[in-house]
DNA sequence: GCTCCCTGTGAAATCGTTTTCACAACTTTT
DNA sequence: AAAAGTTGTGAAAACGATTTCACAGGGAGC
């Protein structure tokens, strides 16, 4: 009587309940039209049969799904693995599920995983960033589905956007090296093609640096992936190559404690002979020696707002649309005045 | 004509295609029986017309859905995130999306979240470590939804793992401890509350200890949540009560970081002092001073090969259905030979 | 030349819900 | 006391695909 072999369906409650199919989806539904008595054997029925309503065919009729997508580069870098959980964390409060996907920062794989999350009838998509295909963004609007753009805060004509200013960020970080009177500047970017976090962040940098008088040709700037190994590899360049600078800026920190760790193995003092700031504040930043002065991301908050918004009625989206968090220099151990 | 209001359906492109939508229904599954002419015809008319299948009706009606669940304590720790990272990169080169879904460590939240992946018609689940509620695996059996553990190898009735042995793991590290000479000992182990897999590192630790006569009574536990703060509080603990051990297992690098952070701070010299060992080998490992001497845990491989059994036909799983994977020492620098 | 078996196609049923519409039985307003 | 709402319920249509079944036409085997 209990263990049903295949499952029961919703006809098989109504039967055993002693009422229409149409009854028993207004009690589910928690429609309050419904006589407490009959609401009671309906809610009886569905435990005893242990129903499950088939999320297939709700969703075909009802429209919603009740399903959002997440579309991020990777999850083995905890800038992203903790907004995402903070996104679901607060998404399955309200029942919404999550699908996600990792585009490796492929935009044209993104495409396709976008493509995949349309087709499973997503009702939101979270992206980072604002470069994407126009025909991933063409794909969503054709859809109705909203998305969610993170970690920047590109205005933009749709969808909305939760997350800071990288230029500006760049900005911080020039002004605080310059501050502390550094001259010769350097710069590990992370991959900036088709990457406007990494540019962003780059640009700033050097924007602010110009502003205050320093050339641009005498501020080196290189490339590296998210591995300790990159970092390292980055670091070595800019020590071995022209001129040394006395300040680095990093646009993470996994860059940054990589370049730390290259300047340990070399001998290379820091901060007495180098300063380095870094860009998440992640635990890590914690744990090199020196402890890592860095931009604190609110990774978070991104993840929880972006679900708030999703989880808003259309009335009330049209304040979340654009949001621009702030951020945080933490200043810890890496920097020092310069020659000191 | 190119841009639809809303969206194309199956029929517009039998229309348009000038055939049924049976044959437009073939085409797209990659029928054989297609005569190539109708088929390009079909293919064009899908592409005019931006036609994207209707995952829920689809799923209705072939009762395939291509969605796969994932329940997993927290994204927010590495060993999780990368996981779940390279599950999903397998999973969707064959179009199969991953909904994921955290439990905070919280069996009884599982289980809330494997209803709604129930509900939502995942066709397996991917677990982690054996601990969980009866309903939730009378749930996923009832259902007929396969399920995969995933951080153990402990076998069971029905399902799968893909995972290691955390006893044999503990082990491992206390013979390491011992062969360095060591007599006396600590251990910061992760929350082993409906936590197979901190307690098994535990009693594999403590049973390796017993066995080459340490008496359990002289080795301090004290458990710890997945933070560096934890490990930093844990070690102070251990060191400021009773005994002082010279050597420390912990149950994760976090931990074992945190450990090494206190250390720092009081002055304690690691590994002349203490020897520590962490459990992992997160990238983290490589960052702490002295390096970490760690346990290194598969954690890609287990999602490729937890996704490759998810993939794979009922015939080859019975080849997969358990699969052990080695557990490996990576000596650093934060051990030592006691006393020296 | 007849049967049998392929290949290619369409009509119609079907998957399990939600939603619309209709209506009965009361209650309230005018 | 008639008209106009309410409230509670069920029958049947609908959502958009896949699948089953039937069958036409052509080739192979006897």
């Amino acid at each position: 009587m209990d263990i049903e072999d295949g499952s029961a369906k919703l006809i098989d409650v109504a039967r055993l309940a002693n009422c229409s199919p149409a009854t028993v989806s207004r009690v589910l539904n928690g429609n309050p039209n419904v006589n407490k008595i009959v609401r009671d054997r309906v809610v009886r029925a569905a435990r005893e049969l242990g129903y499950v309503p088939n999320g297939s065919a709700r969703a075909l009729r009802s429209t919603r799904t009740r399903l959002v997508g997440a579309i991020i580069p990777t999850l083995d870098h905890a800038i992203y693995a903790t907004m995402v959980d903070a996104l679901q964390a607060r998404l399955s409060e309200k029942d919404v599920s999550l699908i996600i996907n990792t585009s490796g920062y492929d935009i044209d794989l993104e495409y396709e995983q976008a493509r995949l999350l349309v087709e499973r009838g997503v009702e939101s998509v979270v992206l980072v960033g604002s470069t994407h295909l126009p025909a991933t963004l063409a794909m969503l609007e054709q859809k109705r589905i909203d998305y969610v753009y993170t970690y920047t805060s590109k205005a933009m004509e749709s969808g909305a956007a939760v997350g800071f200013d990288n230029e500006k960020a760049g900005r911080t970080a020039a002004r605080y090296l310059l501050d502390l009177g550094h001259a010769q500047f350097g710069m590990i970017a992370g991959i900036t093609q088709d990457n406007d976090r990494a540019a962003g962040r780059r640009d700033g940098f050097l924007n602010e640096l110009e502003r205050s008088g320093i050339d641009r040709a005498t501020v080196t700037v290189v490339e590296g992936a998210y591995r300790l190994d990159d970092g390292r590899r980055c670091m070595q360049r800019l020590m071995e190559e022209g001129t040394r600078p006395t300040a680095v800026f990093c646009g993470s920190d996994i860059l940054a404690a990589g370049a730390i760790k290259y300047c340990h193995a070399a001998g290379i003092a820091v901060p007495r002979e180098v300063s380095i700031v870094g860009f998440d504040n992640l635990e890590i930043a914690e744990l090199t020696s020196p402890e890592l002065t860095t931009l604190e991301v609110p990774a978070r908050d991104m993840g929880r707002i972006a679900a708030d918004y999703i989880l808003a009625s259309p009335s009330q989206r049209l304040h979340l649309r654009q949001r621009e968090l702030a951020i945080r220099l933490i200043v810890r151990e890496s920097t020092a005045p310069v020659g000191r």
